[in-house]
RNA sequence: GUGGUUGUAGCUCAGUUGGUUAGAGCGCCGGAUUGUGGUUCCGGAGGUCGCCGGUUCAAGCCCGGUCUACCACCCCA
């Protein structure tokens, strides 16, 4: 027997049921962005290399999946190697071996990879804004649900293959998009029934804490740091600060943090004291009072201040989002988000503010999926089918069929005439509502007798009446 | 990228200190029911024990490597 076939680590297989419930999820989340005037963009699963290196931090550019160059790169170091040597073996004395050496390193990391796969939307989309700023017509607003790729090590809920659902809106600075992605959060969690808690800080308040510190260009470190805070503890966290060269003064200054609890309106008047003196963190907040003021009534989100929350991702300035389920047990976050001022900037075009979010549709789904909050319908399967009695009886039905097809109802005939149980055990298995038996008797009388299979129940119509009964 | 756990039938798992033909439940296929699934009864198929190598008279079991899934870091959707 051959050796069964696989796939790469961390890559999934979706199948017919499992893709019915993803697509629930991708549909939900469409359906909101739409209705909120963000229009819908694809950009290809490759980037150059250069596109992507520099915009994630250090570990980022380490999980960014490389493509390998087509065509043997390896051709020139080969024949260098034979003209001098040849292709037979030859005694590894220590010259030979400095040869080799230098040969290798002669290999241009650009000859053997320049193009890699998306490690998030928002840079790509950065990239295609400024490609396309003359044909744009700004503020713009775009959805974008595709596939990503992270060289990561696997784990639950973490894959290296994965979507992400982002909507994002470039060239306006108004705090106004912020208050429509916390309410485009609650729209979506509202219609998938699920309770979320919506996480929200701003970049220019932990900037501010830095600045307060005394340390500000240790802001990284810093926010690093307290972004562990609920999993390690004050303790832990002071301790990793003092490890990356944060003095003890630096951190007694810090240390008010620890003590923030409770709302918003409870924290605001604290945070206002603290960092009383660092203009920046001042903005940041007066930014958090717009949003916080003026997002409204949500339903099934909560919106949190969490001074915690710091965000890996290097190009966040403002604003920055992250969602978790308040139900089933996955841990980490849903979605995350925020704003950036200079995105775009890298690419050469300045002054382009924007703020978006992105939605773990994976994730989701794995938590929908424990907390049973999938909807039993997921309309995916046939409603009826047709039993084949043999080719008379099937071609009379598949004109029924036909008419069925066209009434919008989801129907099949099955193809082949093989023995009553293995039909129904076919319509059975596919959760196929009803059984539409049409054999000779029925064909003599014009009538179908319709089993309906959650009830068992049969009974006899005219074939006029099959579609009324079925809608 | 660092450290650890794991792998036996399609699925969930047994398998004694290393010892003859590796088992169960569920699922699958066939029959009881030649026009009826989901319940019941009877029968059947399906395994190079993840892969490669080593130790041994003998390996599912011990050792090394490798791959996979998972866990903790790191980071993140």
């Amino acid at each position: 027997m051959a050796q069964k076939p696989s796939i790469p680590k961390g890559t999934r297989d979706f199948s017919p049921v499992e893709m019915l419930r993803r697509k629930y999820i991708f549909n939900t989340i469409e359906r909101v962005f739409q209705k909120y005037g963000y229009l819908p963009l694809e950009t290809p699963a490759m980037e150059n290399l250069e596109t992507l290196t520099g915009k994630y931090g250090e570990e980022g550019d380490r999980l960014i999946f490389k493509v390998l160059n087509s065509g043997d790169f390896m051709q020139e170091v080969r024949d260098k190697w034979d003209a001098k040597y040849g292709s037979g073996p030859v005694e590894a004395t220590a010259d030979v071996i400095r040869d080799m050496r230098a040969l290798a390193l002669d290999v241009k990391a650009s000859q053997v990879t320049e193009k890699a796969l998306r490690y998030d939307l928002t840079v790509p989309f950065a990239r295609y804004v400024v490609q396309h700023q003359n044909e744009i017509a700004f503020p713009f607003k775009r959805y974008q649900i595709q596939p990503v790729w992270r060289a990561d090590r696997p784990q639950k809920g973490r894959y290296r293959e994965f979507y992400q659902c982002d909507a994002d809106v470039i060239g306006s600075k108004s705090l106004l998009s912020e208050v429509e992605l916390v309410q485009l959060f609650d729209d979506v969690f509202t219609a998938l029934d699920l309770q979320v808690a919506v996480k929200i800080n701003d970049r220019k308040v932990l900037a501010g804490i830095a600045e307060i510190s005394g340390q500000p260009e240790k802001v990284v470190d810093i926010v690093t740091a307290i972004d562990k805070l609920d999993k390690i503890g004050q303790e832990k966290v002071e301790e990793e600060m003092r490890a990356k060269g944060v003095s003890n003064e630096a951190i007694t200054r810090i240390a008010p943090l620890f003590a923030l609890r409770g709302t918003w309106a409870e924290q605001r008047p604290q945070l206002e004291q603290w960092l009383a003196s660092s203009a920046i963190a001042q903005q940041g907040l007066k930014d958090l009072d717009f949003t916080f003021a003026n997002a409204g009534t949500l339903h099934n989100a909560r919106l949190e201040f969490d001074p915690t929350l710091a965000r890996g991702l290097d190009y966040y300035t403002g604003a920055i989002f992250e969602v978790k389920a308040l139900e089933g047990s996955l841990g980490s976050s849903i979605c995350g988000g925020g704003r950036y001022d200079d995105l775009t900037g890298i690419f050469g075009l300045k002054n382009m503010s924007g703020v978006g979010i992105s939605f773990g549709a994976d994730r989701i789904y794995d938590v929908l999926l424990e907390t049973g909050k999938f909807p039993a319908e997921l309309g995916g399967s046939t409603k009826l089918l047709f039993a084949n009695f043999g080719e008379t009886e099937a071609l009379h039905c598949l004109k029924l069929l036909r008419q069925v097809r066209e009434s919008g109802i989801a129907a099949e005939l099955y193809p082949d005439t093989v023995k009553m149980a293995k039909q129904f055990k076919y319509a059975d298995d596919k959760g196929i509502a009803f059984v539409a038996i049409l054999g000779e008797n029925e064909l003599k009388q014009g009538i179908i007798t319709v089993k309906d299979m959650k009830s068992g129940e049969q009974r006899a119509v005219k074939e006029d009446e099959l579609i009324t009964l079925l809608s």
